[in-house]
RNA sequence: GGCCCCAUCGUCUAGCGGUCUAGGACUCCGGCCUUUCACGCCGGCAACACGGGUUCGAGUCCCGUUGGGGUCACCA
């Protein structure tokens, strides 16, 4: 049976990074008929647990990625939450400190950082002396006698190889003369990390630990304490990291003001941006950035398209196949074919994936989740009124391939405002109304069209003037402007004609009669 | 700095000794289409880090160099 987990730190957001590791899981779990795991790392969490939480349940269910143990759907292996399971750490620490193979330190943090930059100076690597060790009662009572307190720290081997077999690095060696005595428990009796992922992952039965590359240096200590437990050893696997865009450097939550340098970065993040000022949404830096999974549910991005961006960062099944299913993927992944190197993130190529993904959604699907965001901007009611609901499905086919995101309706919000509320592009209107003299004669041409036009639909508006650019000898592409700016205010939008019908001839009538007089 | 990992177009990747004058995707650049803006279509630029081996033959195997990165907490 296999079992895998995820082991997010509640943070209040859910890194882009990390739902990738999840997803690996997520993926060999159910590839292998077994167990994904959610189980939180709040050992170190002074704030509130609950709040900073459910967001990132929130993340991992909107991506659909679901969990067949943890929080909320708890499972026979809970409590689900680190700071519940303070009891089984301390008896793994008791057996580790009963074999020897931990030890009281009574060491201050500055003796030991003398150490260690005693060891910096003479370019050797660190090597904790143990001078403060205490192996006995009796050497425990003699530190504590001036005043000292104690931390727990493993008694590493100081000689042999620690050998991981990797399934994704193969085999890696490690000197353990070389690892550090971790402290496993603080002086608060706390537990730290290692122990409490080492023991919680063999208590939940974890058969296999994938994660990010960056734990790799210290799975060492983590197998010398599993195996100072008599636990069975996990499979491991080292995943590569998701590294910044056009770098190689890990991917980090606080360098957004760095990311905001590369274009592509800046651009996505200013689209979002865009979209959540026009939703009058408040702006947190914190976690409304594309380094944040949040950011593309609250711009509309498809939760599929996230997910299968992802899955081909670090990971390939050959050298064309692209979109996957959620089943596809399920079916075809292998550790196997995940890659060594680190994936940088390329949000262009993201968008990309949106893009392909919106562009197949079935209209209504579209309708709906375009309307929500013009119901957050006050566009539309909730539930949309009489005369507005029966335009919605043809405007929002009318935008053909024009919305990337759910969120870009709010350019073409001219449909639903008032005619008398209708604002213009201040440059488009100087350049095609004001300063072009000829144009009046054409809007008032136009009118006329609108005016007769029977019945009041696309099909014959066209008919009608394209029969008056060829009566005039004119080009289309002379009347266009000046139309769809007494129209729309703006020089780009969709097709003339779905326009002209969309707004229908009251308004289209009354918007001309705006300008011409 | 010690230890460890990694190395094919700008980016994601295919390639598991000959079929590679290195394939696909995104980006970018041209052109076409066209009622604006998108979309779409066609075309193009662009990579095996370097040096040694092994081999009849190396992008593919080995070693070294260089480069990049990760990690070295009473954080996770």
């Amino acid at each position: 049976m296999v079992r895998t987990r995820f082991a997010p730190s509640p943070t209040g957001y859910l890194h882009i990074g990390g739902v990738r590791t999840a997803l690996f899981n997520w993926l060999y779990a159910r590839k292998h008929g077994g167990q994904f795991i959610l189980r939180i790392d709040d050992t170190d969490q002074s704030r509130n647990v609950e709040a900073a939480l459910q967001p990132i349940l929130d993340g991992f269910k909107w991506l659909g990625i679901d969990w067949d143990e943890g929080p909320e759907v708890n499972g026979p292996c809970g409590p689900y939450f680190q700071s519940q399971r303070s009891d089984h750490y301390q008896t793994a620490v008791d057996t580790l400190l009963s074999k020897g193979l931990a030890y009281r330190d009574y060491a201050r943090t500055d003796e030991i950082q003398a150490e260690r930059e005693a060891a910096q100076a003479e370019k050797r690597s660190f090597l904790y002396s143990r001078n403060w060790m205490a192996e006995n009662d009796d050497q425990a009572a003699a530190f504590e006698a001036e005043g000292r307190t104690a931390v727990i720290r493993l008694k590493m081997h100081r000689e042999g190889t620690c050998v991981i077999d990797d399934e994704i690095r193969g085999r890696v060696e490690f000197e353990w003369a070389k690892e550090q005595d971790m402290v496993i428990q603080k002086a608060d009796g706390s537990a730290l990390y290692h122990l409490a992922s080492v023991v919680d992952d063999h208590a939940f039965g974890i058969t296999h630990v994938i994660r990010a590359e960056e734990h790799l240096s210290n799975t060492p200590r983590q197998i010398f304490i599993a195996q100072g437990l008599d636990y069975d050893l996990p499979t491991y696997a080292h995943l590569p990291y998701v590294a910044e865009p056009g770098s190689k450097t890990k991917l980090s939550k606080r360098k957004i003001p760095k990311y905001l340098k590369n274009p592509d970065f800046k651009q996505l993040y200013d689209h979002g941006q865009h979209i959540a000022t026009a939703c009058g949404r408040e702006l947190d830096a914190d976690t409304f950035n594309p380094v944040i999974v949040d950011f593309y549910r609250d711009i509309g991005f498809l939760p599929h398209a996230v997910v299968n961006y992802l899955l081909l960062l670090g990971w390939s099944l050959d050298d064309k196949t692209e979109q996957f299913s959620k089943e596809e993927m399920i079916e075809h992944f292998t550790l196997e074919r995940v890659v060594k190197s680190p994936a940088s993130f390329d949000p262009k190529k993201l968008v990309a994936f949106q893009q392909r993904e919106m562009d197949s959604l079935p209209l209504k699907q579209k309708t709906a989740l375009a309307v929500s965001y013009l119901q957050q901007s006050g566009l539309v009611d909730d539930p949309p009124s009489c005369d507005t609901a029966p335009r919605l499905n043809d405007i929002i086919e009318a935008t053909e391939q024009r919305m990337t995101v759910a969120g870009d309706i709010l350019d073409y919000t001219d449909f639903f405002v008032t005619d008398d509320a209708l604002t213009y592009d201040q440059d488009a209107y100087t350049k095609h109304i004001t300063e072009n003299e000829d144009d009046n004669g054409i809007l008032a041409d136009f009118r006329h069209i609108v005016e007769s036009a029977n019945p009041f639909e696309k099909e014959t508006i066209e008919a009608a003037m394209r029969a008056y650019i060829e009566e005039k000898g004119i080009k289309f592409r002379a009347i266009v402007h000046p139309i769809r700016i007494a129209l729309t205010g703006k020089t780009i939008g969709f097709s003339l004609f779905d326009t002209i019908a969309l707004i229908g001839q009251q308004s289209c009538l009354a918007r001309l009669d705006r300008i011409l007089q």
